[in-house]
DNA sequence: CATGAATGAGAATTCATTCAT
DNA sequence: TATGAATGAATTCTCATTCAT
């Protein structure tokens, strides 16, 4: 019986801690970092403030798990892209640029606030290090692509700084006033695609006319 | 004399003003947005903190006019690029590149703040115009190769948000905790050389091999 | 059945019971009142927090059994002390005296949470009592060395309150930031004979020269 | 004009300041250490309580002034007496004890918090030096007794700690809930003389029946 | 116009106590 | 009886903005 108790409590205090996180999550989602405040994290997770402190030391330590969890997602999906054995390098590029847009300008504010929205030392550290996994999984595919032959740059860390910078630019496109025109989705698509483009030109083995 | 003294008076209202954005400038510079207080700039001014409300609405205003000048003075460089009669389109890209990264890299707390560093709604929406006269900028640059034969991209817009994108993410690196490899001139300019590099190649025509 | 598991019952309870007491009474001497927080007390005694308020009403409860066991641990050797038959008067006072100092410089975060460290006004009350107590045993030496003639002194009640308040203030010195000196067994040993001495010297009488 | 506004801000200043440690030293020795809250000084002083920030760095810094104040207050008067041309060392020590006694217990509360009640390590330093400072003050008295020959103890140090010891332990009786008893002007004064003989005696030369 | 003292609405965090299991 | 998750009131400190002088 004791068991069981324990059994259920856990699962409601995991379900509490997801909670927490998604509550915060969301709420960076719509307001950015600035909205996430222990106080609203917890009326929207349904729990009292105080509880937030059980599951987390500090509010940090709640912004840095929102933060890791949404990157290490996305990073499992650029590095799936990476492993595949059926793309050429060309192809992945592709496909890794356009999934990792799509997916930013899902929620924009998010990643927005994900990639770039300034907290403290210690959330800093922590994203810097998730960056460097995006990065890390862009430098597989242009690796790859160099030793094969199919891309062309000169220095592997500036290319894909830049790829990983032209990609992440755009989420702050659709933060801006005139949001409209960003989400039909057929300019999405369009959108993307040159994103993409652009990525892959600019690393490929190419001879000028 | 009440004209004189209303001369003198102008003359010293726009030093004041001046000495405002400039200390702001110096303050964000340092130490990003947090470090830019009504208090602390007024005191690196030799102003009262009262007075900085006589020149600007409220906090928000004076940050919105320092990243206003600062990116307006970006965009006079780039736009000088653009203009001269020279260069080559891609001349003209590689250089104004070079020189927007380079210029970041000298202050990269600033150029971080100015391009993303949040504050509230008004700012934002400023800091969005801002932005869009550096893409404009770069759009000149880019509309002019393509029409020249220089460029191959497909769509204009998708293309410079992608040159911006990589040449301002850059600014994201040298704020990173191993700051350290950076700062060495030698590596800074191999650095910007292939950014530069990416960019050109990501727009210029090609035929694959 | 029943009779013998509510027996052993019973003493599981009494177990719990002194394992909380035990626990807060090892904090305090740590770290001051300010340490012994339920959570830390119910950890300790290895039971859990909820569990301390089956035992006692509240907080205060429990710091004022605390308080009470420890001084009247005390008072039990002060009063043995004062009951012997083998002593003069002065001896005993001296034993007292020297007794209790050497006692209370052992904890002396203890001994100075005892004496001193304020918490609520219940706590505050019980203390009183705790303080009457040693001062009661302190008056019955002095009485009795009044009547047999060893013992000069005026007011029987003060001189137990300055005795008293000689040899519990020196709680507070071995607390102090330097604390450094007064550990070597040396020194601590004349320092404690040096106290009783004055308290001696305060009471019995004497001709000046 | 500009001198005549500063002169009267400084003034206001200051009885800001004032009233802010008067009412900390108010609350402290109405309801303790406890009752000192920000919130309530800031109030009873008439002031918003971000003002008591301008004018202290912290809560501890507001009690380390109080407790200063106070102490070095009653330093001076020991003082004073200490350096008496006209008494005897014994009239020196019987006047600064009585002195101190009934002083402390016109505001035993405050005395008390002044003496024992903790806090932080920072202001616990503060009072730690403050403290000296009144044992220094009766050691001078004691010194001199002892080098005229009025005095006959062994060892200073310890002489000083029990005189002070004996006359500030004290202030806690009147704290007792009876307090009735100790509030009789005749009673308050046969008390006080009981506490100075205590200590006058402990000290003197004397020869043993 | 210029000053800077004063305001007070927050925001993070702690911890005794309660109560469902 | 025993658990420990959950509560939420309480407290300190910050900083943009106002306003009397």
């Amino acid at each position: 019986m004791s068991y069981k108790r324990s059994s259920l409590m856990q699962e409601r205090m995991e379900q509490n801690r997801q909670a927490i996180l998604q509550s915060a999550r969301e709420l960076i989602a719509q307001g950015g970092i600035k909205d996430a405040q222990i106080q609203a994290i917890a009326e929207r997770a349904g729990v009292s403030s105080g509880l937030v402190y059980r599951y987390f030391d500090n509010k940090s330590q709640v912004l840095i798990e929102v933060l890791s969890e949404a990157i290490q997602h996305e990073v499992k999906i650029l590095n799936h892209i990476a492993e595949s054995d059926e793309l050429t390098s060309k192809q992945k590029l592709d496909k890794a640029v356009t999934t990792f847009v799509k997916r930013a300008m899902n929620s924009p504010q998010l990643a927005y606030s994900l990639m770039f929205e300034p907290v403290d030392a210690e959330l800093e550290h922590e994203r810097f290090r998730s960056k460097q996994l995006i990065k890390q999984s862009m430098k597989e595919i242009l690796a790859a692509g160099k030793i094969n032959g199919e891309f062309g740059f000169e220095d592997l860390n500036t290319a894909a700084l830049c790829v990983v910078g032209a990609m992440t630019f755009v989420v702050i496109e659709p933060l801006n006033p005139s949001r409209g025109v960003m989400f039909e989705q057929n300019h999405k698509d369009y959108f993307v695609k040159q994103i993409a483009e652009f990525c892959v030109n600019a690393v490929q083995v190419q001879e000028e006319k």
